[in-house]
DNA sequence: CCTCAAGTGGACGCGGCGTCCACTTGAGGC
DNA sequence: GCCTCAAGTGGACGCCGCGTCCACTTGAGG
């Protein structure tokens, strides 16, 4: 049963407005409420498709994930395989701060706090880095995939950058990190 | 003007309660209103010194952190100066880990999210890694403290010991993180 | 054209938040 | 000991966002 053509026009819809509120305040004060009236539907609808502001936020970022996700799988190196370890999760690090330069205010909405943990963007990273991390013989490569991951919590990101403090001075601390901890 | 006796039997009462109902449920379920009926007082009262549930967890965290902030300054080593940095460091994780265990739940009520790094515990944790980075000429170590810092946050913590991962395995990760980045 | 499942929207009830203000209490002055 | 008044108290109140529910509309397939 495909989707009905009323049903995406309103998810397009959504997904627009939705995008255009999370840029121009935080995603923070948004209220579904706001999104809804924004896209020109009802709660219900939107309550329909998107139980929460997350929901909507994940959608949102979904594409920009996979295509980050493929290269890691897929893509030339060092970012996909070929290259050593630690040129790669270094390579991981830069692009997952640059995901965040382009896209906090979405990721800030998606993963604040636990749920962070329970998207499945956290689980594919993790199991990226867990690779790596055995591939250089580290040791409890599970645990250690998670430490090297916390660094790139979005609200850390958000606070260090609020603080003045460049992409490209995080990018180059997490590479130095990377290479010394592989 | 001392704090009036009435008033400091309420503080007591109200820090009493809160540490009880965030123990027995997670400290995300108890409203301002539990606190406020569990210490026999009125929603005003708590209101009057305790703006949200995080100042309360703060003010119950307080003394926990003092000491190991004393044990920081002024502690034998390696916790305390005399030790190489890369032992204080590692001895600064395991205490830190050792304190995430005891009072996870206070912690997760203070520290959701960007209001961690507002907070002037975040602040000490900080100087003291920049602090120890600087000791051991690592290129920037404002940045670098905050990414040392980051695999502390107690949303991770919760994430891994929900996962079955024990403390000791956390520790371990972490220490072995401290020696090979200094 | 008809049927009916899928989709829609807004009214509704709930619950927590934070404020406000009329009342009470206790500490210091006499 | 009593009086005064600022500090402290408590609960009623209004507000707002959440999530649900159901009567209505829409569109695809027969």
């Amino acid at each position: 049963m495909p989707e009905r053509a009323d049903a995406a026009r309103n998810r397009a819809k959504i997904l627009a407005a939705a995008e255009e509120l999370f840029a121009a305040r935080g995603a923070a004060d948004v209220t579904m409420e706001d999104i809804a009236r924004a896209a020109g539907v009802g709660r219900g609808t939107l309550y329909r498709r998107y139980p929460d502001r997350a929901a909507i936020a994940v959608a949102l970022l979904d594409e920009h994930e996979r295509q980050l996700q493929e290269s890691l799988l897929r893509g030339p190196p060092p970012l996909g395989p070929g290259a050593p370890p630690a040129e790669r999760l270094a390579a991981f690090y830069a692009a997952m701060v640059d995901l965040l330069t382009r896209h906090a205010h979405l990721v800030l909405g998606t993963e604040v706090g636990h749920s962070r943990f329970k998207t499945g963007a956290y689980g594919f990273w993790h199991t990226h880095v867990r690779v790596l991390a055995a591939a250089a013989n580290a040791p409890d490569p599970d645990v250690l995939a998670d430490v090297l991951l916390a660094p790139l919590a979005p609200e850390l990101f958000l606070h260090q950058t609020g603080q003045g403090v460049t992409p490209e001075r995080i990018t180059a601390s997490l590479r130095a990190l990377a290479a010394r901890t592989f």
